[in-house]
DNA sequence: TAGATTGTTAATCGATTAACAATC
DNA sequence: TAGATTGTTAATCGATTAACAATC
């Protein structure tokens, strides 16, 4: 077997928590702490302290036994891997209310992403500037997405057009789109969709509220 | 050992997936469709047949050998699995740009989520209507949710404010918040927090896509 | 009947948790 | 030194996948 060097990434359930941990390390260090522990990560946010030795472990980051991790060298590990180290470039398809909001999110500069432009159908819309960014026509996408080298695009269009905007995506050279529609978007398999399911998180609160609320009816029967 | 009911809700992997099952299910429905197979999502989703049977089968469903699940009944178990059978009200705080978009999301009804009404600390935005619904102002907030019967807020105020509005929803007697700040919120364990961390959605595609294009320049070394 | 699919039981896989020596 | 924490190896847990009889 040919010896290829497998960068195995990390688990996925560790990659969604490494940016948790950014955001409080970020907040310490604004604050002037200068090294952390595990199990101060841990207690932050409810979790064990093993599970995030382990997830750092996935950075490289080496700690100091009896101390813990030096914030800044651990800032940069988790953004190295997370790839937050450079900007990435991304276009939005569709300035409709979620859109808008999303040209509207500050926060985005920290995760290292950038939205370039943005495009819409609608010649209404097209021209105007929202929240500083230009909406462009859609029929100029396949050729900026080549000049200005874009790789990633946020959709956020109607569930009725996100298939045919993925395909224009897809036929411009994108290789991941951030799917914030509900529809479950056929794309050829060298392209990566991340869906952004706003019904899944719903239905995990839900059932969870329900079984807490079970649970308290099985304490507190009701009296009325 | 009491005999008790224990309603040992499914995996919250399958949770998160019977949104998107359900979103299938009634497209179909609506295109005349009768009955699906477990093969037919599965496929659809590019997802393993068995784990979609399995997944179904938490629900209570009952399908027929060699045939599949009818559509309507497969629909009406998903939704009262769910609870999404009958409507809850939450209240949004925060009418900022991303309040504004949820406000505005009308697809919030198919969750069986309606959004009663908006609060908001800025005298601007306060008695201003958002979407058709009427922003109230912070101090209106705890009377209301135990006049309301308001049990879900959704959060969607500054980074800064989050902790100190989610005391308030917790003084106000809200038992579930979904949280869209970057925030990790402290609460009482009685309360239910569903983060919507956009930082770990785009995290999972920076790294999926890094993966992606490693694996390609080891096919296709730079030519240039 | 033949083909397809369900539902159940068992096997596998991967992530979380436990245990503990090494180290500051 | 004593207390705390890391990093590694092993054990546990839970979800996914496989196998297959039952059924339409």
């Amino acid at each position: 077997m040919v010896e290829t060097h497998d960068f195995k990434t990390a688990p996925l359930p560790t990659v969604r928590r490494l940016p948790v941990y950014l955001a409080i390390l970020r907040d310490l260090h604004e604050r002037g702490t200068e090294q952390v522990s595990a199990t101060y990560i841990a207690t932050e946010l409810g979790l064990e302290s093993i599970q995030v030795r382990k997830d750092l472990a996935h950075t490289g980051i080496v700690g100091k036994p009896g101390v813990g991790f030096t914030i800044v060298d651990l800032i940069e590990k988790i953004e190295a891997f997370l790839g937050w180290d450079n900007t990435t470039d991304a276009f939005l398809v569709g300035a409709g209310s979620l859109g808008t909001a999303l040209l509207g999110y500050t926060g985005f500069k920290r995760y290292g992403l950038n939205i370039a432009a943005a495009f819409d159908a609608d010649p209404e819309k097209v021209g105007q500037s929202i929240h500083g960014k230009r909406v462009l026509p859609m029929e100029k996408l396949g050729d900026l997405t080549g000049r200005m080298h874009i790789h990633m695009a946020i959709l956020t269009v109607p569930a009725e057009a996100a298939q045919g905007v993925a395909d224009t995506l897809v036929a411009a050279g994108i290789r991941a789109i951030w799917n914030f529609t509900a529809v479950s978007l056929k794309v050829p398999p060298q392209v990566i969709v991340q869906n952004t399911e706003l019904s899944s998180e719903l239905a995990v609160l839900s059932v969870m509220l329900a079984e807490a609320r079970r649970k308290s009816l099985h304490s507190h029967p009701p009296s009325c």
